[in-house]
DNA sequence: GCAAAAGTGTTCACATTACACCCATGG
DNA sequence: CCATGGGTGTAATGTGAACACTTTTGC
């Protein structure tokens, strides 16, 4: 019954793809973390002599035992040495002369860290943070890369209380305010921010103030993932452009 | 400069990589139509012996001078004939024995046409239109990947005026909230929703009726897709979740 | 006591929802 | 004249935006 046809096509006819098999494939992690007020992302030297000193996405080849998420998961352990960090899938990257070892298709990931857990497991390549803002160009795509995710971010920051995984488990308003800021950069209104805030009930007292300001210190509060998870999803339907 | 290290890593030194070069790469489009007041999707049968019979999406594997975008657009192009269809990348599923013949990674596109515009290019395979809420199952991951596409789609749909795509130029207002009511498996108020459709701007009355109607027929409407696009797109800040 | 940020409510404009009747056409 | 869906408005409610003063702490 297979019919026979021009062109191979994987899935539906059985045919010799082996010259097909041609590609190696990579995750990129933009990793973002939240520090001196600045959306920021971590980095590290390319020594590749095409971007020599030009700064480069926490990346990988995939190996043939893996899966994306888990190389991105695997990166991101070897980088940080953190594990149960918030991962999502963004875009895939595959223009025929992105990299200069051959054909390399790359699937972007972001990443959210607490810049203070985290421990750099090499500190080679000058690997380290910098402000998201000050960015200007990258080795290979890195910066269409990096923009495609900061923006993926901003959209979904706006959707998913994923931003709690920036901060420290106890947090201030005003710091929740500050990395809201930073990342979406618009300026807030403070009491309607902590009006929203309050009214989503996720947010749970601890009972615990800020140490070490120099002003008044406020509450701590934590984000309580139950609640949120227990609270019915709004099935939200509205057309909105 | 260059550090020695344990594994190869693409992004900053330049090792022997030619034995990761053991990839295939393909696309699979959800193809997305509109007919009689049901979404459909456009499926072929795998003639594969793993899944002999059951239904896959329109694939194939990606060349080694072809980007993804370009890849899709030419699946598109192959099976309904038809040019500048709207087109997105949604997600790129990888798990390691998703494909039989190997390591394939595939990129998940979904696509919006007008079913009265195509003609199939292919008939064999039995190339045809299911609806969405009949399938149950699919050759690969193919159910997973189509299911993931309808979320993208359901979610898009509410934020950008990409629905047009699936209708013809002229459209009711009726066939218009037919589709929403389609696409998003809910019931919307018809004086609701065509004051929310007015008030965008973007619809232009053409002074036509439908035609052929067993009852009061209604005026015809095209998308303004300039006036869409002069208007100031919204920055819209919100928290939401 | 001064600087710096925490904490707190109200008003207004606008958007969303719910809801019912007459109208135009085909048969 | 009947069946079918087209076309229309209003009132109530909810949401987002703007806005200023008092309190608490460190220095």
């Amino acid at each position: 019954m297979a019919t026979t046809r021009k062109k191979p096509n994987i899935n539906i006819t059985p045919v010799d793809i082996s010259k097909y098999f041609g590609y190696a494939v990579s995750v990129d992690c933009v990793i973002f973390g939240f520090d001196e007020n600045a959306l920021k992302v971590l980095l590290i030297k390319s020594d590749l002599p095409e971007f020599r000193d030009q700064w480069s996405l926490l990346g990988d080849l995939v190996r043939l035992s893996e899966d994306l998420d888990t190389a991105s998961y695997r990166v991101l352990r070897e980088r940080t040495g953190l594990e149960n960090v918030y991962l999502e899938q963004v875009h895939t990257f595959s223009a025929v002369d992105r990299h200069p070892a051959g054909r390399v298709v790359s699937t972007a990931y972001f990443s959210l860290v607490n810049v203070k857990h985290y421990q750099l497991r090499q500190m080679d390549n000058e690997l380290h943070w910098h402000s998201v803002s000050d960015i200007q160009q990258m080795a290979f795509d890195h910066k269409l890369i990096l923009d495609t995710c900061l923006k993926r971010l901003q959209k979904k920051v706006q959707e998913e209380p994923i931003i709690f995984n920036l901060l420290e488990k106890k947090f201030s308003l005003r710091q929740l305010q500050n990395l809201y800021e930073a990342i979406l950069g618009v300026q807030l209104d403070r009491r309607n921010f902590r009006k929203k805030l309050f009214t989503t009930g996720f947010l749970s007292d601890v009972n615990e103030m800020e140490e070490n300001v120099p002003h008044r210190p406020g509450k701590l509060y934590t984000f309580d993932q139950e609640k949120y998870e227990r609270a019915s999803r709004k099935t939200f339907v509205g057309i909105d452009f």
